[in-house]
DNA sequence: TAAAATATCTATAGACCTATAGAATTCGTT
DNA sequence: AACGAATTCTATAGGTCTATAGATATTTTA
């Protein structure tokens, strides 16, 4: 009889998930105050009414949608730092994870971007840790490169990796616009262009 | 009594222009669609109704903040491709140029750029006119210096263009959200990493 | 200062939106 | 098949929003 209850909440939990994600889809498309509950219902196939039954309210969808946007997110970031690769190998991969991330659930991301200032203070504290957290992460990769020697001593992490995530949030807009358009390449010009700059080296 | 005339349209455009200019204050803080006209009115200090006499809508509105947060952006970037500097001297220009837009009418710039796909299409050919013309004359900066050999000969030109108005972008968004920044700093460091890169340089 | 023009106000129609309550339906279990 | 639980539906209260119309106030002009 567990396994019964368990199904049962599997099922509804399953349910709310694609809540969330429909809610993703139409916020991403329609910004938060531009969507309705009533877009999020017929996204799903429900009546408006009867999605109530999944969220408590309209600011508890963009929130579990900003949660969704953000959390494997950083815990590949965690995973690429806790590895065993060289700085330049896991900056690459931060920047390989982060343009993944929008090409996978782009939606979710999107929004979480766009959208969480919308959110008032009191819920922001979760999501502010995460994203604080993926920076520190991604401010350690570049200190351990400047410690190696690959990186120059005189650059500013902080603003670096600002940059760095600007960029990838920047390319991850227009991945999800453009669905045509190769990430790989994106990922690889991106990594070229940042690490070895514009200027024709002559060596 | 045509200078009579021409001193009411002047009131009246004049006028017109605080209540753009409220719009985009508005905008900027809680979005198109979070905002309403009652919320602009207030800023303006009339009532919600006595707006539209200076707006036909809220849409229009919009268009307006809009067309406000590019245009002077894109004459400032003609001006700069047009001087006889050396593309890298242009291209510093255009990045202070680019912040310093954010920094001055910040909260029209920010409207463009979030806000503006709200439009219906129809009305977006303007702006986006005015957009293409931005990059286009970028890339000339960026085609210059690599046929005066500055620049690495192999870069995506188009690629490297979308970048940099992507990082001004993302740091603009910066500026305005931090008010104690300081935009030289960001200027040069933009500069400094984007041309030079990250990697050691044993020269 | 009186008339004309401009600017603002009040009031409201009509649309849409969120969240809830209770009825109807479907599903899972025995 | 029959019962209980989970899901979805219908209906709506209560609120907000845009845009307009007509009344009032202020400014400009003669």
């Amino acid at each position: 009889m567990s396994t019964v209850t368990d199904l049962k909440t599997d099922k509804y939990e399953s349910n709310r998930r694609d809540a969330i994600r429909a809610a993703a889809s139409v916020f991403a498309a329609k910004g938060y105050h531009g969507a309705s509950t009533s877009d999020i219902a017929t996204e799903l196939g429900i009546k408006q009414g009867s999605l109530y039954h999944y969220i408590k309210s309209k600011e508890e969808a963009l929130y579990e949608v900003c949660i969704l946007g953000i959390e494997d997110y950083v815990s590949r970031m965690k995973s690429i730092a806790s590895s065993r690769q060289s700085p330049e190998a896991k900056l690459l991969a931060v920047v390989t994870s982060h343009l993944a991330s929008y090409r996978e659930k782009n939606e979710a991301m999107k929004v979480h971007n766009d959208e969480r200032l919308y959110l008032p203070k009191e819920r922001r504290g979760e999501l502010k840790r995460l994203g604080t957290l993926y920076r520190t992460l991604l401010e350690e990769i570049l200190q351990a490169g400047i410690d190696a020697g690959t990186y120059r001593s005189d650059i500013d992490i902080e603003f670096v990796a600002k940059t760095i995530i600007g960029v990838c949030n920047s390319w991850g807009h227009h991945l999800v616009r453009y669905p045509d358009l190769d990430m790989f390449e994106v990922v690889q010009k991106c990594a070229d262009y940042f690490v070895h700059g514009l200027v024709e080296t002559t060596s």
